[in-house]
DNA sequence: GTATCATATACCGTATACGATCCGAAGCTT
DNA sequence: AAGCTTCGGATCGTATACGGTATATGATAC
């Protein structure tokens, strides 16, 4: 897929964004950078660079001599995000859906295909294959800036999707709105698919707070 | 003012942004790491790490064993920087006004009052304090992630002001929806706020529209 | 004269090593 | 016994050093 050499501090924000997305490290208590470092077989150099990265992206902090700090969840953040993914994301489908080509075209079929099998099979690990899909609808929007936005957006959600909804197992209401947003988007129904992602969001987020309340 | 203490590496993230919206680095062609590290009197990694992070805000881009490169400008990332700001910006800043506190009452007043004397005296760097009173009276909206993403969104649409609109001298217009704003905002009137920013990001947007088609 | 290849140089990216800072436990004082 | 002080270990943050890669220059073949 990507020819493009990577360096090894922009494959380690892949890694350890994973790692917190997974939940393998824990909040409120300091990332060790040796043992990470060690742990991962790279030095601490290319691990300060992408958790400075993550940082910007908002998944860890920094406290001066301190070092770097998994953020805690909040539901004030949850409501935040979602609401900002509900400002943003809609148009930018939409738009994306008006811009897509033949082969962006395939690559959503096929996210949403895994998505589906992935899903019937295990429910563990789902918001990767969900946040793809999202992905995949509004990247060919072709505004690199709401892309990259609207990428943080995601990774910030999915967090909460794992530790509050993904327990739930298979939802078939998710399911559902996937596939009939998949269909308008193909069909490049712009006003469609913007009422569509807008309700899409709106639901979990009812469902997330519903959990929330819950806990 | 800021009693906490921060590593070189924050430091070195204003210091290199300042540097990039002034125009000192020219973009396209890399930056020296080691000239520019022994420039400063620091080192090359806290240098790398401040440069990962305005990767992600979206100043420098990189390319492996190439290094990091400024972006350039181009009239689409303009209307798009300031149509994100257009969905974002008023509501946060009305937010902000309801959250208020005396404080950030006296920060706002102030920032606005230095960004007037700074316009009278002379046209140059007019952006970064024009910026500091934006950032002011969206800051306490109290949400941290809207707050950095319009934060960004602010570094990036500077660097258009800086070189197409801050040559044509003193903004009388531009200085009167300041002052309206600012009325507004202390007097806590949401909706007044939330339509003159958004007016006064439009006819900015306008401006530069029009000397973008000049060049 | 042009194109291609080889060599050299400069630079980036990473590992190792050292100094500075912070947290926790032991000892002392009141 | 409780609180403050001091000391030690551990960890973070930075500087120095080295190997790998890309670009530029010059020579050679066609």
């Amino acid at each position: 897929m990507s020819l493009i050499i990577r360096n090894l501090s922009d494959q380690l924000v892949d890694l350890v964004r994973d790692r917190i997305l997974s939940g393998v490290v824990s909040s409120e208590h300091a990332i060790r950078q040796d043992a990470l470092a060690a742990e991962l077989g790279v030095s601490k150099i290319p691990l300060r660079e992408a958790l400075a990265r993550l940082e910007e992206e908002g998944l860890v902090r920094s406290q001066a001599n301190r070092g770097f700090f998994v953020r805690s969840l909040s539901a004030a953040e949850a409501q935040e995000v979602y609401e900002l993914r509900i400002k943003l994301e809609p148009d930018a489908t939409a738009l994306a859906a008006l811009h897509a080509t033949a082969d962006d075209h395939a690559h959503a079929i096929e996210t949403l295909d895994t998505l589906d099998h992935v899903t019937d099979e295990h429910g563990d690990g789902v918001g990767a294959f969900n946040r793809a899909f999202h992905r995949a609808l509004f990247r060919p929007c072709g505004q690199p800036i709401t892309v990259s936005i609207l990428e943080r957006l995601q990774v910030l959600s999915e967090r909460y999707v794992r530790v509050h909804l993904e327990p739930l197992g298979r939802d078939e209401r998710a399911n559902e709105e996937h596939h009939q947003l998949l269909e308008a988007w193909l069909a490049r129904d712009a006003d469609k698919i913007s009422v569509l992602v807008d309700a899409h969001i709106r639901k979990t987020l009812d469902d997330l707070r519903q959990q929330l309340v819950d806990d």
